[in-house]
DNA sequence: AATGAATGAGATTTCATTCAT
DNA sequence: AATGAATGAAATCTCATTCAT
């Protein structure tokens, strides 16, 4: 497989340690406040040696987000496309491969959230929309499960972009709560029961006088 | 009511007017990239001046979120106290009240949301947390409606603090979204009827031959 | 006449201190050689505060040569104006002002004629240009002279743009030279006889027996 | 002729290489916005590589002044040489060998003009001193051409350095000319004439009036 | 109370040069 | 001899904050 020169191998690793180095940074003070020089430190590379891997502090910052959302893409792609089964089903593994996959990442997910507040007002157009199109592409993704569902009459007729705001808006918030206080309760998969149950089937009790 | 003296109503006009300026600037720029310079020239004052009213940046960024919240709060509040119905009606109502709040201060909405990205690492303690706390104290409000409609068994034996994280946010996203790319299309309220019925209800459709 | 407020009086004082020490490092050690931080310390002033004044470093440098070639173009058409006489005399007395005000502004003489070299490849439509249009607008001024005394059958037909280049060559080689090794040996003006000789009627001697 | 070995062909060979980019760089972008990686890259050498030619970036930007400077002396040596007749004849096929090589040469020349702004304060003494050597060396060659006509009262009693000064100065304003914007009209050969005319006759119209 | 010039710390970025391979 | 990654010094520029007026 892996068919790489020494060279090129040991390039891999190095630019790998500095994305590395840079995403433990960013998610602890964000871009604004990383500095080149810690993020070097972090790496063992002098500041300057960064620019050889990188041609900005900006382009740094967006290939962290770029490769590991490509990763993201790729384990909740796999994820579904294993599960043959209902939408429901697809859905749900969908939300655990979120989770999983930020539980996993937690660093990650910090910067994936705040990737816009980051680049706000700097470099509107060039680098702060490549970071907002990654996040649309997943919020597409999602969407376009939904519309299958909607299609198939597994789910109700709502507007397929809309719902996929609304449940990825929730299972980021509830990663944002498990990071913020409940992480040390324990893992975030087993919130994903709670989170299929709500968006499938809401959150009123069916056998309430209510109904 | 306003027994203030003119010197005391003059004094929180200009204080104020420093407010909306740096509000402004703030949500077009994120927190970083605003500067005192042009928010001053805003509010048509001399940059030294806005110390006069706030001890220094992050204070001012914060008394944005802060009295901006507390309008929030209260505005939910005030909505809320006049739904004497089931839960479902009172979180109907907060969630109208909730988007009507933010489609009149869209500007103090990226504020609201981008609130940690801008503090992350800064100012750990003293400030950052204060925005946090906020947050949370908004957070445990609705927690609360929730834990009533548990207790009442209208709503099913979720975590109440979790689902007021999911609830708001599948709010926050859907503003997001509107903010972003639908704006144009119209007002976020009507958007509220969707919402409520998938937090209710769920978006599995009954009729569907899965259940 | 000077009907400017301290405030405005002050200001300029300040700004014009800032830009002797540019003329004076930027003469010795070129443009890019030349630090900020070094002028700042010649001016008195901190590092940052020159950025109160000027932009950048080359909106300063620029504003240097912009200035000191006013007052080089004043100096000349007051010069030239009061001199009704034959274009012969008014070409001389250009010289001798051109020769004089470089010996009075000699440092302004080294930027004056490397502007160019300073500007090589850096910004190269929106300073350098600039640079060289102000050089150009000098030779203009003078071929517009030359023109008037081809015109009037004062001067042979030659082509009145490489004509002025031609003297102004001449002239800015001898401040050259002057500069860099006869300084000591007084001053420059008594060379202006010899160029006007030169100039008008050329070095051949007319008693050769080659004529 | 040529009785080098292979090796030392094949190493002048490569120098040369390096040499001809060099001067390609530095005459589009000056000294210090030329790179070494730019260097070498036109010429097909790792930068390091460079580094083994020369000793150092100042020591590559004198070499290609002095050896170019080298072929200048030659050409214009050879093509006086050749002439025999009067101080005029002898000028006039240096004005012309003048131009000649610098339209061959033209990016050479814009190294040739600037070399003491690329060096100013720079290294003062050692190298930005060898560049300097290298015109004086032309300004005397010149100079003694100049003063051999002075003697055989081919020329008026004029200081022969001053007017080897003035003769260049004129030369290369007119070089810059064409460089700058006469180019497209064709050859700088043509120009000679008009300044052989200058030189030795003067501007001045005989048939004036004036006269 | 208001001003806004001055400060100066701090961050990004570039690039000549070195040196292990 | 050739390579090119790593270095690290140096320079520009920004801006929150202060303080004399």
């Amino acid at each position: 497989m892996s068919k790489l020169g020494r060279k090129e191998r040991e390039y891999r690793e190095r630019r790998s340690a500095v994305l590395r180095a840079a995403e433990l940074i960013f998610s602890k003070k964000g871009f604004h406040k990383s500095t080149m020089a810690e993020i070097a430190q972090i790496a063992e590379f002098a500041t300057g040696s960064l620019y050889n891997f990188f041609k900005n502090k900006a382009d740094l910052y967006l290939t962290v987000i770029d490769e590991r959302s490509e990763e993201l893409f790729q384990s909740i792609g796999k994820e579904i496309a294993n599960v043959k089964g209902s939408l429901e089903e697809r859905i749900t593994s969908l939300i655990k491969a979120h989770l999983a996959f930020f539980e996993k990442n937690s660093n990650f997910f910090k910067i994936f959230l705040t990737q816009r507040a980051a680049f706000e007002g700097i470099t509107k157009d060039e680098m702060g929309d490549k970071a907002h199109k990654i996040y649309l592409k997943y919020v597409d993704m999602v969407a376009e499960i939904i519309e299958g569902g909607i299609k198939r009459e597994e789910l109700k007729g709502l507007n397929p972009r809309e719902t996929s705001y609304a449940l990825l808006g929730m299972l980021n918030s509830i990663i944002t709560y498990w990071l913020t206080s409940g992480r040390k309760r324990g893992s975030l998969i087993p919130k994903a029961s709670a989170l299929v149950e709500i968006f499938f089937k809401g959150t009123t009790n069916p056998s309430s006088s209510q109904v």
